[in-house]
DNA sequence: TATGAATGAGGCTTCATTCAT
DNA sequence: AATGAATGAAGCCTCATTCAT
């Protein structure tokens, strides 16, 4: 009866028995795709365990509530997004060219990870408590901004930035368009047809966010092209 | 809060009989104020109509269920935002100029309307499928992108525009960078502080984006200053 | 403005002003077909002003209540087919004719008139209160039990039918028979198909009843047919 | 009342946990009886739980909703019903004393099983929309056609009934003399008196009845007595 | 570690009816 | 005689959570 079942229990075998593990990250990727198309009071308990091989009751014996598990699917989105990230090395290049990759990447890596666009928006509709709670997530933010930062000041010194560029604000302008492309586009697209967000458009839009936010740091000498 | 429904009943009296227009603008500013505070599943019929001069029999009675409740104040919402728009005049001004203000305002007019860019950020959460559904919506949008493409097509008779300026995307430009500072504010601030939320910051920012989005449509002939 | 609008104020007109009786029929008319289609409890006095060219307050200012309309539509449903019965002239016929030709009448009339049967399927459904309290009602159906002592006891008289037939007991068999095939005709046909609703079928099944009735009263002296 | 479901708990108990069949069981046994008494529209959910051991999120949890409540009751009250005609052993008759059996029995037993009539009478009000869908009462139903089949074709090789004696038919005719018996008895007995409905009465409508039914498939040779 | 059964609180919605004009 | 606005009571259903095994 029950003699080699756990054999492949890695990914989505029919069940994982003894497999503590894997039943966390199974339900911890159900939730973070339900919290990210619902929100967290429209995601439904019922309707993760459903999509999950395990049963409500783990659900508890994991996480607590639903509010644990959110929080933890939250942590566990940004930790995805942001090692994605870390392997992208800028260290070699020279600062406006760090920049040019970093704003295309961000660019690209946002429109990758449309779930975990919907999860910050989700945060932002509850005033980013979860993410303020989370040592973790402000943890893995720092981290970003450091690479602005060496960024900055490499261009600062070698006269290519202009002086008072400030990280911070560079993080948030790259954000905000990069941000929005994702987390606003069905708005954008009802209102204004869908024709921005094709390939073509999207490579311009690329493009284009990347002369701003370079033409915004640069020491303008000469015209942008 | 209810100041503008004071029309034929006594203001702040406990009921007011027979005032339709009244009871339905009473129930939709409170509506706007839960729905952009919650969202749709999380806000509660019952806390708004406890927030209200009406019984909850009213709500059903004017707005069918929640769903027709929250599709009208969101409509409300976003005719209240763009009505303001309209007292903004550009048409005396060059292109250039115009567009300044219009970036200048838009930024202002955003961070003066958070309940509306929240409902916003709450529509995409649900795919935009409410604002896809409302001619009226659609319509009052058309308006916006019409002041921008007249003041393009200026700006590119007058030579000081680029030719390739596209007035949705410019619109995109705006938006994004104006949107995002209200939207993503809570997240922001909780992961690298409330710094660049105080009024000092955000007219520096403000002065940025006017710079960012002036300079990629000018025709660059000398650098920004 | 309203000039002669009251010309054509019969029936199905856009409006009937100061037609008290009119109003009357046309919310009667619609509480048959609404209580008749979907029960007392399922009709919705909603539903049931908006097919009328009336108002709501019309049915409380002329019925009291939802029971006091459901009581005088059934009233009126009552009375609009013992009315059709009363056109059938039977005096004249020898009583195994006469018993043939009511018997046939009866099934037909019950078919053309589903809504009167499903009325008094309703009625059933509750305990027959209304029709114990409505005098009318109780007048309507002695005036069916006559017609049918009249034809038995000439009947009985001329030595054709059973000395013992009781006109009561041939009523209920005769409703029960033609009844039936109305009021059951939705599960019976559910169960067993179609066929037997069908013209074809349904004549077949006519004469097997008129046979059967008649059958059952006639002093038996030849096989029947 | 809840005689049968005492499987595993203890008789009239206050509450039993963790009785799955028996609760269900005790939900059904209620549902029927209060559908059968109000209908589909006029049963209330919160009557039916407190006449239960259980609570009302049981219902739900089991059946889904109210709709599915009421199928699953009508299915149950078909299949008591049809078990009970199970027990009936007409094969060692001769068919005519069959039949004669079978329209007694059937008399008796839906005058046995008021509640039962009663759901049919609901059912067809819904236009039978709930048999329709159940695959396991017209699976039920067609097992009734074939005893009769069965009688029929032994009748007909015998030289006992006319040839052309089709079993849905006479299945019909049984069907509506028993059934309108219980069915109508209200409007029956409000209009006529309750006098047909006593005992005594009952046993000459029975014998009528088989009579009338089995004169209506006889080659006739000689008179009925 | 795991499961199906069970629950209480609260959510949304409907209904017949009455009120103010 | 007539209308649209308003209402309270009650209806159905859902949800996160816990219990018994």
């Amino acid at each position: 009866m029950n003699r080699t079942t756990a054999k492949v229990a890695g990914k989505h075998s029919q069940s994982w028995k003894q497999d503590p593990e894997g039943v966390r990250r199974d339900i911890l990727d159900v939730a973070i795709s339900e919290f990210a198309a619902r929100g967290l009071s429209g995601a439904r308990i019922d309707d993760i365990v459903a999509r999950t091989r395990t049963s409500k009751r783990m659900i508890y014996y994991y996480f607590g509530d639903k509010d644990g598990l959110y929080a933890r699917a939250l942590e566990v989105a940004y930790s995805k997004v942001r090692r994605g990230e870390e392997e992208l090395d800028l260290d070699g290049l020279p600062p406006l060219k760090a920049l040019e990759k970093l704003v295309g990447f961000t660019f690209d890596h946002h429109r990758a990870n449309p779930d975990f666009i919907r999860m910050v928006m989700i945060e932002n509709i509850h005033n980013a408590d979860f993410i303020r709670k989370s040592d973790m997530i402000r943890g893995l933010n720092v981290a970003a901004i450091d690479t602005l930062r060496n960024i900055c000041s490499r261009g600062a010194k070698d006269g290519d930035f202009r002086a008072d560029t400030d990280p911070v604000r560079l993080h948030w302008q790259i954000s905000a368009l990069s941000f929005f492309n994702v987390s606003n586009q069905p708005s954008f697209s009802a209102l204004f047809g869908p024709d921005l967000f094709t390939d073509t458009q999207q490579k311009i839009l690329r493009d284009e966010i990347i002369r701003l936010v370079v033409g915004s740091v640069r020491v303008s000498t000469e015209p942008t092209t």
